[in-house]
DNA sequence: CAGGTTAGCACC
DNA sequence: AAACGGTGCTAACCTG
């Protein structure tokens, strides 16, 4: 047994490596001391959980001044199991991705009602990122911040000093390290005492109004957790066809493009270059005063009918469609051709999900073929079931507006409605309807409505007269975020508010109540045991793969779990029945 | 050369 | 009086 003792935050803290089977012994002792909680950490041989080699190396336990390395791919995992099974809260940090290692690796299932995860508890204590003023959520932002910042500093050189040591890139050297390398043991060990500090740190940091939430989102991840696990059946044939296609496509325009003396069509310079000297003026820049070459301006130039604009649009949508989705697809399938998301359930200031992998939330909304390359399972078909108009059925009942609530009652026009308040089109009705939630200004809305800013301010004044309430809603939000830096949802959430955007205010508290109203209908769903047969949430709708024969059922009881009422007001949900792959929602045949 | 930033483009 | 909220990904470009 190796045993290293460090200092973290003033007390001296010991990590021991186990190294024989006689060293296990003195770890089951310190199992059977510690069988309240402890936290756990593993380290493998990278981040491509799903890929063929991915190994399992290490799996750490420690509590707040102790903790135990064991080399499970040499000693074997029985005791591992073993600690597993006995403790009663496990502490881990981002428990999502160790619990599915443990489950893939050593085959424990069934871990999640013990888990107390340190992410979830910082994002509920400030959701904000490092960028945003806030702490960050990764285990070394949390300890530079809660616990000892040059240990935060120590921890990050250990493995960045191994990896130039053994010229390695920081990534490889997961796989390669020996186990007996010091600073390898120092790092697998560090991670459990910091983690298991954090947690004594942060529980009573949640506030109040928050505590709700800390078993909810567990429960949340697990569901999400699933799903990453579960994966999304790619259509292997499909994808290797496309994506030559457009490698065809973005070879010819590339092609003509350097015809036109372009050689690079990524290169916003260049295509300014070229566009110039064809005689274009390029009026817009960037916030960094360049030319400013953006799709707004080409499509308009593609219209007056320039070659070479074409060709720069063409080539470089063929290359973003396949380097970003289509090849991305077939790099990271696993070796039973499905496609795994990573699925934050946790991610943004106001706890919306992201997704990453299959980018799911970015894919193109106009088109089926990218969406096409997805499958249900075999004997399945897809399911989408999205909430109705969610974010403005949540304003309407966060405002407890009248105007709001009763065209939602009647199934009256609501974008019709504020169009006609001020006498302008539907269309742009309904762009203000949403422009209003996401805090627009009359500039902006006359930009993008096409409309004189004066136009863009009488009818935001006719929205503010349509909806009284929502406008008071706003400014009462605004006051809150001025007095005290953030406000608080319904469903308990503390959002952190910029002192020199208040006006986002309105925006946080419905992006982040829509968010918990499909987070609350995800759960409903788990506890009807429809969890196996979800594929990605994605925003205000859930997709899933269902047996064909019941599909009608299935979409139906999926939609009616989903639906709820909130502050009165009905959130009602729009149940499809699609065929085999994802791009049938689309209009894809098949 | 790694890592961060900017620009652009997808979506809700 | 005015105020565009949030996400991910790639390529190019910049910096230590």
């Amino acid at each position: 047994m190796k045993t290293y003792t460090r200092v973290v935050n003033g007390s001296q803290v010991t990590i021991n490596a186990v190294e024989t089977h006689e060293d296990i012994q003195d770890f089951v002792a310190f199992g059977k001391a510690n069988l309240g909680w402890l936290a756990c950490d593993t380290e493998t041989t990278g981040l491509d959980i799903y890929s063929d080699n991915f190994r399992l190396r290490t799996v750490q336990f420690g509590n707040e001044r102790e903790a135990w390395v064991l080399p499970v791919e040499r000693l074997g995992r029985l005791p591992a199991i073993a600690a597993l099974l006995n403790v009663n809260k496990l502490v881990f940090q981002n428990a999502s991705y160790d619990l599915q290692v443990l489950e893939q690796c050593l085959g424990v299932k069934g871990l999640w009602s013990k888990v107390v995860d340190t992410k979830i508890l910082a994002h509920l204590i400030d959701p904000r990122g490092k960028t945003e003023g806030g702490t960050g959520h990764s285990l070394e932002d949390l300890t530079r911040h809660y616990i000892d910042a040059d240990i935060a500093d120590g921890v990050k050189g250990l493995m960045k000093a191994l990896a130039a040591d053994t010229k390695t890139p920081v990534a490889q050297v997961f796989a390669t390290v020996d186990y007996s390398n010091p600073d390898y043991q120092l790092y697998a060990g560090m991670d459990t005492i910091l983690a298991a500090r954090l947690a004594r740190k942060l529980m009573p940091l949640v506030p109040a109004e928050s505590k709700p939430l800390i078993r909810s989102e567990h429960k949340l991840a697990e569901v999400c957790a699933v799903m990453e696990r579960t994966g999304f059946l790619l259509d292997v044939d499909y994808t290797t066809k496309l994506s030559g296609r457009l490698s065809e496509i973005q070879d010819k325009s590339e092609s003509e493009a350097a015809g036109f003396g372009c050689e690079n069509v990524n290169s916003t310079e260049q295509v300014a270059d070229v566009l110039e000297a064809r005689g274009h003026k390029i009026p817009e820049r960037t916030p960094c005063g360049k030319r400013k070459v953006d799709k707004v301006l080409l499509t308009r130039l593609v219209e007056q009918g320039d070659e070479f604009a074409k060709s720069v649009v063409t080539a470089k949508q063929a290359r973003k469609w396949r380097t970003t989705w289509v090849d991305g697809f077939l790099t990271q399938m696993d070796g039973a051709g499905r496609c795994h998301p990573a699925i934050n359930p946790l991610r943004a200031r106001t706890a919306r999900m992201s997704i990453t992998g299959i980018p799911a939330q970015t894919l193109p909304a106009g088109d089926w073929m990218i969406r096409r390359c997805f499958l249900a399972d075999q004997g399945q078909v897809m399911v989408s079931v999205d909430y109705q108009a969610q974010e403005l059925r949540v304003l309407a009942a966060l405002s407890g507006d009248q105007t709001m609530q009763k065209a939602f009652r009647n199934n009256d026009d609501l974008h019709q409605i504020t169009a006609d308040a001020s006498g302008v089109d539907r269309k742009i009705g309904k762009m203000v309807n949403f422009a209003y939630v996401y805090g627009s200004g009359p500039r902006n809305i006359a930009e993008q409505a096409g409309i004189g800013v004066d136009t863009a301010k009488k009818v935001i004044q006719g929205f503010e007269k349509s909806y009284p309430q929502v406008k008071r809603l706003s400014q009462e939000l605004q006051k809150q975020a001025r007095r005290d830096g953030f406000i608080n949802t319904p469903f308990g959430r503390r959002l952190p508010v910029d002192q020199e955007r208040p006006y986002a205010a309105l925006n946080y508290m419905v992006q982040s109540s829509s968010r918990d109203i499909t987070a609350g209908g995800l759960m409903r769903l788990h506890d009807a045991g429809i969890t196996p047969y979800l594929r990605l949430p994605i925003h205000d709708e859930v997709l899933a793969s269902v047996p064909a024969d019941k599909a009608e059922k299935a979409a139906k009881k999926i939609g009616e779990l989903m639906c709820t009422r909130f502050k009165g007001v009905f959130i009602g949900t729009d149940p499809e029945v699609g065929g085999r792959s994802w791009g049938s929602l689309y209009g894809s045949d098949y």
